[in-house]
RNA sequence: GGAGGAGUGCCCGAGUGGCUAAAGGGGACGGGCUGUAAACCCGUUGGCGUACGCCUACGUUGGUUCGAAUCCAACCUCCUCCA
């Protein structure tokens, strides 16, 4: 393997953040010369990202750390015509109001991870739709569609896939790579942006930008791409109970995010320290012989620091501090979530299924008995044995609230007010 | 425009008149073993009710039948071939 002489790609590489590059040692010679700009591309499908989004927004950080500007492209425009890339379906397009909603949600993440400003090395967040939406179709199929080949778009993964699964592709999602491309081009007239990454799903439609760019523009153009979060017995990653691991903290708590990363297979602490915290090489190996003996210890260092960052020091510490007393002093502590309920319907007694329901334990009455039949529910860390059991007010701790749990890790406080 | 094929639960997928709330797998959740891991084993997996039960569900809408995911009609969507 080639030896990097840029500050970016040697840490890249030695942190695992590398998977493929169109050029790499003409990248390398870039970064060592002054400062690259570099972006990439985010949906906004949703209200917020999650798991999976979490290695490429590090990686602009860590691009940003060594002395590069990083932009981030916000697919305002893109989100219209939704990235086949992945889907067996075509997704259900989103209105301009629902996109411009996710969007400012979005931003909000991002901040966390990057300083945004003026200088030369500050990030700038910019939306595709401040330039796509003034395409006009006949000039824009005249001077870039025909630098692009269908037969090669038809060999395309994203495209191939649907093809032979005999699965829809509907025109518009077919252009979504074009966009994409000029995009790029874009990028580097405004903002001289020099180099793409991205997700490794996301190659073919880089590699387009980059085939483009040198058409149009006669000037290099880079790509590279990410390899994607997995577990080590490679499953995909970004799964709680329920739900996806949002970065967003109304959507997934501090104190759920940080039991996520808590209780990752021993297999993937390591190389979740190199790609998800600030922890230098050194600090990680000090600590990489210690996960051996004590996995846990080590694992709870990985998610305070993968927490701290996305939520802040204090959020991190909290979640930490009620972990420590819900699992080692069988306690509870402040972060758990809490739901209230009216002290005069807990004098009246109200039956267990209900309250794991309302606590968002279970989805339904069937599933909460079904949970206390398997044993699986808890009212105060003992057992609930019948399905009809009530809580009432002699379940009460001092401090007014008791505790329900399904399962070992889920535990909700009840508050009576 | 013509001919043929397909649409099943969170996903994949079997089922071609009653024994079907629908095989099997995946995922998810719970239990066991552990370390709040992984692997493995067991269980659960439409809703409501303590229960006999009731309701909702096999693309949509109607129909045939004592009875339909299963048969018929129309419509919608997708695929393949032809023009």
């Amino acid at each position: 393997m080639t030896e990097y002489h840029s500050e970016f790609l040697q840490q890249a590489k030695s942190r695992g953040y590398l998977y493929q590059g169109t050029d790499m040692e003409a990248l390398d010679e870039l970064a060592l010369a002054g400062p690259v700009t570099a972006y990439i591309g985010y949906d906004c499908t949703g209200p917020s990202f999650h798991a999976g989004h979490l290695l490429s927004i590090m990686l602009l950080r860590l691009f940003q750390k060594t002395g590069h500007k990083p932009i981030v492209l916000m697919g305002g425009g893109t989100t219209k015509i939704a990235d086949p890339t992945g889907k067996d379906k075509q997704r259900q397009p989103l209105t301009t109001r629902q996109i411009n909603k996710n969007l400012a949600r979005l931003k909000t993440i991002f901040s966390r991870y990057l300083t945004f400003g003026d200088g030369p090395t500050d990030a700038i967040m910019v939306n595709n739709n401040d330039w796509l939406r003034r395409l006009r179709y006949i000039p824009f199929l005249q001077k870039y569609g025909s630098h692009f080949s269908v037969n090669r778009m038809l060999k395309q993964d994203s495209v191939r896939d649907r093809l032979e699964r005999e699965q829809p592709l509907s025109f518009l999602e077919f252009n979504y790579s074009l966009l994409q491309a000029y995009d790029f081009v874009e990028l580097s007239r405004r903002f001289g942006c020099s180099l793409q990454m991205g997700g490794s799903d996301q190659w073919g439609n880089i590699v387009a930008g980059v085939d483009l760019g040198r058409r149009i523009e006669q000037k290099a153009f880079y790509g590279l791409t990410i390899p994607l979060l997995t577990t080590a017995s490679g499953g995909k990653m970004g799964k709680t109970e329920g739900g996806a691991v949002w970065l967003d903290g109304d959507m997934l708590s501090p104190y759920k995010f940080w039991q996520f990363w808590r209780n990752i297979e021993d297999a993937d602490v390591e190389r979740y320290l190199y790609l998800l915290t600030d922890l230098s090489a050194q600090e990680i190996s000090r600590l990489s012989p210690l996960i051996g003996p004590d996995p846990n210890a080590v694992k709870k260092i990985l998610a305070t620091e993968i927490t701290r960052l996305c939520h802040g020091e204090d959020a991190a510490s909290e979640a930490a501090e009620t972990a420590r007393r819900t699992f080692e002093e069988g306690t509870s502590g402040d972060a758990l979530p809490t739901i209230d309920i009216k002290r005069s319907d807990l004098e009246a007694g109200i039956a267990i299924t209900k309250l794991l329901v309302d606590a968002e334990l279970c989805s339904s009455g069937g599933e909460a008995r079904r949970m206390i039949r398997g044993g699986g529910a808890k009212l105060n860390d003992i057992a609930v044995g019948n399905e009809l059991d009530m809580a009432t007010v002699d379940d009460l701790f001092p401090n007014g609230t008791l505790k329900l749990s399904a399962g070992k890790k889920r535990h909700v406080l009840i508050r009576a007010v």
